[in-house]
DNA sequence: AGCACGCCGACT
DNA sequence: GTCGGCGTGCTC
């Protein structure tokens, strides 16, 4: 019998790919693209082919037959396997640990037989929609502006829609993408969002907008079956809209024609773990590959975008008022706290515009980005404090469950009774978290109907969605929560959002703290006044309780002057050599003890002759010790990201034949330094 | 990364 | 006497 050798990557870490022999007939070989089982080592994988070849170097006892070839589905495009290649390149990965983790896992497990089952599901025809035409919302004129320019943009053409919160660029995109499936009569798009579960509404919107159309969603919430179901439908070209989250960019889209990108900035489009790729990256890349229109939406753009957009790489479009007729931007106000002492951390102008709100039957929403009673507990006598046995942080007090709890390990234990160092009985809480600040409301505000909405309180499957179902209702008075509350949600009766304790943020180490704060402050101050104002109803109100009113930051967000804050920031970057200014790599090691994972990074550091590359001492990280391993980076920069790519390339493989037995990886365009 | 093999300490 | 710790070696 005649036999092909196929050229197959796999989800390893190690760089190469392999050879199977797969016996066809002459003519009849598989397709690059195609997607093969084959036994590996002890395992059956599903791989990728790469290359259909007739010979191999590879010795013939230690070749294998492929086990089978998924030739029901069609291949994947040479384009899609070009984005792949482009990012393992780019992200310094082996290409099976990009092209296949993303796969639905279906696919290697399914017989043939269930495999074609599925497919079948997928021929027919779609479920009946109401067919009846839905009146697209009328724009106002800068929206309207928006929504031609982008709808009607052709070749690659990258759009920042810079909209303040509640501007309506959500009906900008759903307008455009109306044209562009108008247009284009099997296109696709796909539409990227930070978290699906916070903008439920935007699927659903999407289907009241295009029935007849079919849409496919790619998150990590899906079951597998329904995952496979959604990224065939993209696929087969059958889905025209996909909706997803960062893992969506690696969806095969064989027909796509544009591509948007909400809330851009967020840092969730950047995966933290394993290949951490920026899908914001990865997108724009896949739409000059494509030749398509590409539009990145953000009240509060990344850096990035902005000094694109400002060296004319990127077209701005600008939405500079709230689309609802008379609800307007809400009136920011600094609350110094050390003029006005606050009180179970509320200062007295704060109190009083709860109560306000309060009787007048309007909703009011607190912000504090720390979970937990208290984030640390301390003995008054001996100063004994509640460290992590295992990390460089504190034990956060979680008073409900009679607890200390670190947030970075799992380490959990009961509160003790007394000092573990000198047995007093009197340990205090220290600081406030979200569980502290909603049991001092309570006794504040004894009649109000309280909810606290944060990771502890949303740990059940779909109680967060209940939590934000009761606020909408209109059951809540006041609201407080952690970031989660943050993020697109439009509750009409809100009228007052507080701000408590953002300052830590000011003083970071991290360069990109100031600019994560404001986009953070800007968002949630944006829940505020979303709906028209009532007669008799409240001015809409963000107050923020500080210690440094004086800080720019805060006033650039009094006065809602993102341009200006954002201007100033990519100065100081230009001139501290920083992103954008500067492209940046950073190697991780980890050790169970900070100077072996120093040493390796010293020797990785030394370990090859560079030029316009600069490699930075290696530091301990600023939590540097993680459930007893220690760990420590080393920075690499350049001004030029060709010559950075060159480098890393080089050094790692450098790196690699080291042969140290220390565990490192490398990040590409890191975000948190 | 898995997953094996392999060689030394605390239990039935 | 076994169960099981994780060192190291390999995967077409």
């Amino acid at each position: 019998m005649a036999y092909c050798i196929l050229n197959i990557a796999l989800d390893t870490p190690l760089t190469s790919s392999f050879d199977y022999r797969w016996p066809c007939a002459p003519g009849d070989e598989p397709q690059v693209g195609q997607l093969a089982l084959v036994s590996f080592g002890r395992r059956e994988v599903i791989g990728l082919i790469l290359e259909v070849r007739h010979q191999t170097e590879v010795p013939a006892e230690k070749l294998k037959d492929a086990l089978a070839v998924r030739s029901q589905l069609a291949p994947l495009s040479a384009q899609w396997l070009a984005l792949a290649a482009f990012a393992a390149d780019y992200y310094q990965r082996p290409l099976g640990e990009v092209a296949l983790p993303g796969l639905p896992k279906n696919l290697r497990v399914l017989t043939t037989v269930a495999l074609d089952r599925a497919l079948k599901k997928l021929d027919k025809p779609m479920a009946a929609h109401d067919h009846t035409p839905f009146d697209m919302p009328a724009l106002n004129p800068a929206q309207q502006q928006a929504a031609d320019a982008i709808g009607g943009a052709a070749g690659f053409n990258p759009i920042l829609l810079y909209g303040v919160t509640g501007s309506g660029k959500t009906e900008v995109y759903l307008q455009a993408c109306a044209q562009v499936l108008a247009r284009e009569r099997e296109g696709q798009i796909l539409i990227l969002v930070p978290e699906i579960n916070l903008t439920p509404q935007l699927e659903g919107n999407i289907r009241a907008r295009f029935p007849g159309v079919m849409l496919a969603t790619l998150h990590s919430s899906l079951s597998e079956g329904e995952r496979m179901l959604h990224w065939l439908a993209a696929h087969q070209g059958k889905a025209r809209i996909v909706l997803g989250t960062r893992l969506a960019i690696l969806a095969s889209l064989p027909n796509l024609k544009m591509i948007v990108i909400d809330e851009e900035h967020d840092p969730s489009y950047k995966q933290q773990e394993g290949l951490r790729y920026s899908a914001r990256d990865l997108a724009v890349w896949r739409a000059r590959q494509l030749g398509i229109p590409i539009v990145l939406g953000s009240a509060t753009p990344s850096l990035e975008s902005w000094h694109h957009a400002g060296s004319g790489r990127y077209r701005k479009l600008e939405l500079r008022e709230r689309a609802v007729r008379d609800a307007v931007l809400p009136r920011v106000k600094l609350l110094d706290m050390e003029r006005d002492k606050p009180k179970d951390g509320l200062t007295a102008q704060l109190i009083a515009a709860l109560r306000q709100r309060m009787e007048r039957g309007e909703q009011s929403l607190l912000f504090l980005n720390r979970r937990g009673y208290a984030p640390v507990i301390c003995c008054e006598s001996c100063g004994w404090i509640s460290d992590c046995t295992r990390c460089t942080s504190f034990m956060v007090l979680h008073k409900p469950e009679h607890r200390l709890r670190c947030h970075h390990c799992s380490l959990e234990m009961r509160i003790p009774r007394h000092c573990p160092t000198c047995g007093n009985v009197d340990l205090q809480p220290l600081g406030r978290g979200t569980q502290r600040v909603e049991e001092g409301l309570q006794q504040m505000f004894p009649e109000a109907r309280i909810l606290r909405i944060d990771a502890d309180s949303t740990r059940r499957k779909g109680s967060a969605q209940a939590a934000f179902d009761t606020v909408h209702r209109g059951e809540v008075d006041i609201l407080i929560g952690t970031q989660m509350v943050a993020k697109g949600h439009d509750f009409k009766k809100l009228t007052l959002v507080g701000i408590l304790n953002p300052d830590t943020a000011l003083f970071s180490q991290d360069y990109r703290a100031s600019e994560r704060l404001f986009a953070q402050l800007m968002q949630v101050a944006g829940r505020a006044g979303r709906a028209a104002r009532q007669e008799g109803g409240s001015v809409s109100e963000v107050l923020i309780q500080t210690r440094y009113a004086a800080h720019p930051l805060y006033s650039a967000v009094v006065n809602h002057d993102y341009d200006r804050f954002a201007g100033a920031l990519l100065d100081e970057r230009r001139q501290a050599a920083l992103p954008p200014y500067m492209y940046q790599a950073l190697m991780r090691a980890e050790a169970p003890e900070l100077a072996t994972a120093i040493a390796f990074l010293e020797s990785a550091r030394d370990c090859i002759e560079h030029e316009g590359i600069t490699i930075n001492d290696p530091i301990p990280m600023t939590m540097t010790r993680v459930h007893n391993v220690d760990r420590a980076q080393l920075l690499v920069e350049s001004a030029s990201r060709p010559v950075l790519q060159a480098f890393l390339k080089a050094w790692l493989g450098a790196v690699r034949e080291m042969k140290s037995r220390v565990k490192w990886s490398l990040e590409v365009d890191p975000l948190d330094i």
